[in-house]
DNA sequence: ACCTGAACACCGTTCAAGT
DNA sequence: ACCTGAACACCGTTCAAGT
């Protein structure tokens, strides 16, 4: 492992008195406010005691280190974000791909932009804390929805909406951040996210399998080097 | 500005004797070995400055700052793949838009997976360092060289190949980065890539705009929301 | 149970002294 | 011109002492 040595990143213990509940909360949202006020790299467990009204023996009491202080609050977001994705897919089972493509970018965008510096400043938390296994639970459970989700298109059946679905998601996920990385000016994001429902739309609309009363339209040109599953 | 504070990104001085210039290899050198080994986070000066045989004070004497250092050696690196991406751009000037969507993903894909540890800590820097200068120039370079090549491409013109170009760079150096932050394994990583291509391809004809012998295929259904220009 | 903050170790950065 | 490394300030983490 490249950036991080073994460390407990999980909380040290839970409080038990309503005092102590408050404190922990406290320190949550003042992690936030500094991490978005200076960044994951120049954040301070003295500045984030400070902010919280505590003092910093106090943080260390519910958290081993403060990687494990950023590991909690991006786990945190990462539930939310996750949970509106999960709504929409309900929202939009047996519905058209086309019609849930869309929603599905545009739910995540949406999800993502409300608290732009937070997310913002937690793309950057990666390189402090080694959130691999956030991520991967989070990309598990995103799948999980919109693969039952795109199962559930009239309108579609996949050869294989595994790997689809998978490309799909990463293509989503990426781009999206590339967008927050990149300093655009509004109205060409805008565009990109834009152009990104289309580009989804066309991906799905090119990996159905035909449907039954196909045989009638046939690719104009055999399309050579195209392979779809793992290979 | 969140992560970061004001502060001198550039070199400090330039050596002007063979041994200066020898050092200074060194010590770009170092930093590299060490972001490898340990992070961005963990990355100390002392760390570099030993392993580049020389001392703390000497590295300062080149690089105002350890951001500063970091940043120079994210310059080298998207140097080297932009350069590998404009070569596979000129190498398909004139051919047909899948044949470079194609080329373009593998060219990219592959400067980013030769170095892939290098890769990796890089993408951590961003953290430490405010690398945004970098990651747009590093940007317009890749747009203006694929741009002028889907141009020169003869079975495709697109309404707004500056949107159409923008956007599918976008995705792909989104997609790339989610497929290296997640710890997929090789076989699915690979399959995305592949999906990626196919996906790519698929944007790309759609997005054309219907050449001379047209009004043949009308779209099934009039599709409702797409736009293509920024808003 | 929970909280405090002085104390310690470590790392970024400087600068007076060397070749 | 270039290099060195002890010295200083700052931040993560601990722990003895408090309520």
């Amino acid at each position: 492992m490249a950036s991080t040595a073994q460390v407990r990143l999980t909380a040290r213990k839970t409080p038990r008195q309503a005092r102590a509940t408050a404190t922990l909360e406290a320190i949550l949202e003042a992690t936030i406010q500094v991490l978005v006020a200076v960044g994951p790299a120049r954040l301070t467990t003295t500045r984030v005691a400070a902010r919280a009204g505590a003092s910093v023996g106090t943080m260390y009491q519910y958290f081993p280190n403060k990687q494990a202080l950023l590991y909690a609050v991006t786990e945190r977001y990462f539930d939310i974000v996750a949970a509106s994705v999960e709504q929409v897919c309900r929202e939009q089972h047996g519905a058209r791909v086309g019609q849930m493509a869309e929603a599905l970018v545009e739910a995540y965008w949406r999800a993502k932009i409300v608290r732009c510096k937070v997310t913002r400043a937690l793309y950057l938390v990666a390189a402090e804390v080694d959130t691999t296994p956030l991520v991967e639970a989070f990309s598990k459970r995103v799948e999980l929805a919109t693969s039952t989700m795109f199962a559930s298109a009239p309108d579609a059946k996949f050869a294989d909406l595994t790997i689809v679905n998978l490309t799909l998601l990463t293509s989503l996920f990426g781009t999206v951040r590339s967008l927050f990385d990149r300093s655009l000016p509004k109205p060409w994001a805008c565009g990109v996210q834009q152009q990104l429902i289309f580009m989804c739309r066309s991906y799905l609309e090119a990996a159905k399998v035909p449907s039954q009363p196909a045989a009638a339209v046939q690719p104009h040109r055999p399309s050579p080097v195209i392979e779809r599953g793992p290979v």
